[in-house]
DNA sequence: CTTGACCCTCACGCTGCGTGAGGCCCGAGA
DNA sequence: TCTCGGGCCTCACGCAGCGTGAGGGTCAAG
């Protein structure tokens, strides 16, 4: 009957309110052969030494500097770890972890921006890529009314990662489009003729890979919008006059052909 | 026969490469049901439509913001999940996990300088705490010395969590200490007898506690030193004229009394 | 003799895949 | 037509460091 009071040893529960570790991980580094207790009962109960309970305290502060068990069991072990090298290793490490945190931090600010203000661009950059007749209010309201869509959501994403530069890009290739249908009304091109569908199938991709991906349904919203809404009538009509109801009249029928009431048409 | 060069869709490899992720995340997604191709060819393909390769880039675009699976599931299938809102705890996360890592790396530094200075105090520190007999030199040259002998590396890890008024309690400590024991030896105690004994334990625990676990073997060479190194003779020799000696007849008889031959004690 | 607090040994779970093992499928060349 | 090489499939273990029961002995006190 062995006397668990005196000091052959403390057991895994003593030794664990002392180092403030729990019995699980005391347990753990007995199986790995990290710190193991030289001593057990007749009825299997560890006990640790105060030769053990030394070797643990060093476990438990190389733990808390966030080494390994490999690392600590190479320090505590082999004689010829040089340990200042061990902790400077392990502080690069950290410091890279740091830095990789950060940029994701900053990434999430600019993710979070994305959906709460749909652009990240300032007042300045908007007039100077999106031209003089945009209204810097217009994200904010559009995010108001949409910002609990999937459609929303997909754009924010995408803005989040869109730089300046890409952000021209994609409003020359816009005003290119918008040229190009200006060009097409001029000349006679017909809704519903194969060089209209094309252009309508065109404006669809565009606006696709530049905000989100549009289906032929919401396409046919949009053009009605385009048509209904003043802002954007004002801006196709200052494009060419009437190219805001040419537009929808090319997308209602390019949707015809597609099997696609247009009047029945929903977003969504 | 199906045809796996037209668009009914990619099979993984092709979407692998296309959004710079491995196959087997792409299994993975598929089993968690986070993101799953909506076809099979009939010999088992996946096959992943546009609309799936638009969700998975969702997926891809949350992943390297490093969102969890299931908060990234959230985000996709539930409409009513607030994106901002799941990004900014998830920055709260981030931040955390920054905070602690800086923490890391702090304690980091002081260990290693713990283990390269061994006193982590300036100067003046030093001066203050163990008076003006101190050489700041010695923690260097006893790091020469024993830089990469266990107990050094004991006292370096200890050292790394004092605080100077920590340092000033065993200063306070050891000179009392030292005060007893020139006492003793005026009051005629003599080595081996039961009073020096006690008293040399009472040397050999707070040594321990104070830097790193003496053995009575390592005390025994540690008295010799004492005796033999002129600084630490001097500064014994500096309480009571012959203290350094009797201090070491006192290790001696005391080791003899268990067991230990003085003459044959090793450090280590 | 019983009770309650500890102790033991399995053994699965967690996070997000990496890494084979073993085997079927597909397109192209001999 | 046979074969070959590359791609795809489904298991299923591994990892890092324990957390968390399940099921069952042990210890000291009443």
């Amino acid at each position: 009957m062995p006397d668990l009071t005196d000091d052959d040893g403390l057991t895994v529960g003593q030794v664990s309110t002392r180092l403030g570790v729990t019995v699980r991980a005391l347990h753990h580094w007995d199986e790995v052969g990290l710190a193991r207790p030289s001593l057990r009962t007749a009825a299997g109960y560890r006990l640790y030494t105060v030769a053990d309970v030394e070797r643990l305290y060093r476990v438990v502060v190389y733990r808390e500097l966030g080494l390994g068990l490999d690392r600590i069991r190479a320090i505590l072990d082999d004689a010829d770890t040089d340990v200042p090298d061990a902790l400077r290793a392990q502080r690069t490490q950290v410091a890279e972890r740091i830095n990789r945190l950060q940029q994701l931090s900053a990434g999430l600010d600019r993710m979070i921006d994305a959906h709460e203000r749909g652009l990240l661009l300032t007042a300045e950059q908007q007039a100077s890529i999106f031209g003089s007749h945009w209204n810097p209010d217009w994200p904010a309201r559009a995010r108001q009314r949409y910002g609990d869509t999937t459609q929303w959501r997909q754009y924010a994403e995408r803005s989040a990662s869109r730089s300046p530069e890409e952000w021209q890009a994609i409003a020359d290739a816009v005003a290119g489009l918008e040229r190009v249908l200006g060009d097409a009304m001029d000349s006679g091109v017909i809704p519903g003729s194969p060089e209209a569908n094309q252009l309508v199938e065109r404006h669809r991709e565009m606006f696709s890979s530049s905000y989100f991906p549009l289906t032929r349904q919401m396409q046919v919203c949009l053009g009605r919008m385009y048509e209904s809404d003043p802002a954007f009538a004002a801006h196709y009509d200052g494009i060419r006059a009437g190219l805001a109801t040419w537009l929808r009249r090319s997308i209602d029928a390019s949707a015809r052909a597609h099997s696609i009431d247009p009047d029945a048409a929903t977003w969504q």
